[in-house]
DNA sequence: TTGTATGCGTTATCAT
DNA sequence: ATGATAACGCATACAA
């Protein structure tokens, strides 16, 4: 016991060839009783691992999973990463981190892993596909996106309804009496960003207001870009009384601005969010929101990939998740105008 | 190139043998140019992949390094993992999370890996050595220590002066005039709680205040229990004027406390955090706190643990990174009493 | 500089 | 129910 001792030590102590110890540590195979007693012994006084490089050598699969992210430290990210994590752990899968930082050459690394075999499978929460080598159309690896879509690729994909919840958090702030309803969207290309402007103009529209251009100003997910674009807003001849943001950051950029401005929020201006990260419940105002169900969405997506990884077609091509609207502090009736 | 390339194909295409391949490609021996350039053909007109599970097995080592960290979703540890990650790509190395939700079931899964041959090095950001197997004292596998001491194991550890740090936030409190400076603390178990808790009554100490016992409230490091602890403080006879909080969340819970006991920051109250998380800057007011260089501190740790994976003794036991007093808008002079 | 041959630790096939 | 043995794809000792 005193080097790592593999299938042949235990099975020489425990009497038996190493076809029945490895059938009965993958339980492949039929094991009698006292065969299993005596090899148990033997894994025990041998203090045996198993070695699982060898199983994946042999057995062709490394039984882990990757996931490509623009940046971890985004609570966004992180969250649905715990799903994911959570979900291949109970189905016997590790997970490698695969930090992009939008950067296309470490995409294509960690792609890699895929054709190396240190990844079956790959989550892309990134919006769009890395190159796969210089293997031209060969069949994909088995791939799920998350989120944002990618463009020009038909992957499976867990999300949400973007278009539909943005017109739900216009909607609360419609209810609230608010007509001048501006919005601050994400980064231009993105395909959330358009779904989100889309539902928000829908709302609009359904409200017979109609969505004046000058409304819309663009930022990039960030707070500071949020606080940028409110800054445009609140200069408006007829600035708005209520703005819906497509992410938390932004939305808290924007309520910076506005007190830095003097105003007090809600009273002086509404404002609502998308993602309910933790941090919106402790702003001030608690930030009122759409929550994603993040870690569900990474559960969901393991699932999907769990599936196709088990050589399954997945069951839909589009699973949306549903969003709830949470109602906090940021938003209020329009009193004066 | 129909199925997967393997090293032989290669070789057999460009006309020498597989070890001449392994040479080229392990850049582990001489390859004549002309060799070269055959074979750099024939990986190209087989699209040859390595398969890097075959290498593990035989080089007897994964390139893969594990993270056990109690939850990827807070800002702390996802920063740190991020300097991981980024320094791990540089050297060559994969990253596995463990995410273990304080789960010891969830820890010993995971160094599990490490004896299965899954990962070769562990960074724990968890306060706690997970158990390793049956395997009794055997020689532990390389493992770095982040942030937090492990008890009972004499760990490499990259992490902060707390001490200081934690003294430096209050001596900043004091400058400002600050003399009744509560503490709101971590969770009791923790060794950063202790050495925090350690800092601020040095400083009051250096500054001949006697550090009352009623002045240190207990949370456990989240926003809520920042919240409670701040309750107790400001119910004292005699309240505070600042706060010194063991971490940001805590820091902004208590400042959502006071802010709905009708207080103003931070004329009425000074609150001083500790992290700098991304969020302490867009708090309104913008949190005054000590800034841990998160990203600096997993890249050193994957440092010190890639010296430990090529066999070599960690320079030193016990990295210390400087920290760095952030002065924002939570923190001013005390003018009344 | 190159090639041959063996082993890394499992799993799976095929007999028995 | 069990055992002998051939892969899995690569790296290296050794010989040439």
């Amino acid at each position: 016991m005193d080097k790592r001792a593999k299938m042949t030590d235990v099975a020489a102590l425990a009497g038996v060839s190493v076809a029945t110890v490895s059938r009965l540590l993958a339980a492949s195979g039929p094991v009698s009783a006292k065969a299993r007693r005596r090899i148990e012994k033997a894994l025990q006084a041998t203090g045996y691992t198993l070695n699982s490089v060898a199983r994946s050598l042999r057995r062709r699969e490394s039984r882990a999973i990757i996931v490509i992210v623009p940046d971890i430290s985004q609570a966004f990210f992180a969250l649905v990463l715990r799903g994911i994590e959570e979900r291949a752990i109970a189905v016997g899968y590790s997970v490698l981190i695969g930090n992009s930082a939008d950067d296309r050459k470490r995409e294509a690394l960690y792609a890699e892993h895929l054709m190396t075999g240190r990844a079956d499978g790959l989550i892309l929460i990134n919006g769009r596909l890395p190159r796969f080598g210089v293997s031209g159309k060969a069949a994909l690896p088995p791939i799920v996106v998350v989120s944002e879509r990618v463009r020009g690729a038909s992957l499976p994909l867990v999300g949400v309804d973007n278009v539909g919840a943005s017109a739900m958090a216009v909607r609360h702030l419609l209810e609230q009496g608010h007509r001048r309803i501006a919005h601050i969207a994400g980064s231009p290309g993105n395909t959330m960003t358009a779904e989100r402007r889309a539902g928000y103009r829908r709302a609009l529209r359904d409200a017979n207001i109609v969505p004046m251009r000058e409304w819309i100003a663009y930022g990039d997910f960030s707070v500071e870009s949020g606080a940028r674009a409110a800054h445009a807003l609140l200069a408006l001849p007829e600035p708005p009384t209520a703005i819906f943001a497509a992410n938390d950051d932004m939305a808290i950029g924007a309520m910076n601005m506005a007190k830095s401005r003097g105003m007090r929020l809600p009273s002086d201006l509404s404002v609502v969010g998308f993602d309910d990260v933790p941090f919106a419940a402790s702003y001030d105002p608690p930030l009122s929101t759409i929550r994603q169900p993040f870690f569900e969405m990474g559960a969901a997506a393991m699932d999907v990939l769990h599936k196709l990884l088990k050589g399954q077609a997945p069951g839909s091509e589009r699973l949306l998740l549903p969003v709830q609207l949470t109602v906090r502090q940021s938003t209020s009736r329009l009193t004066s105008e």
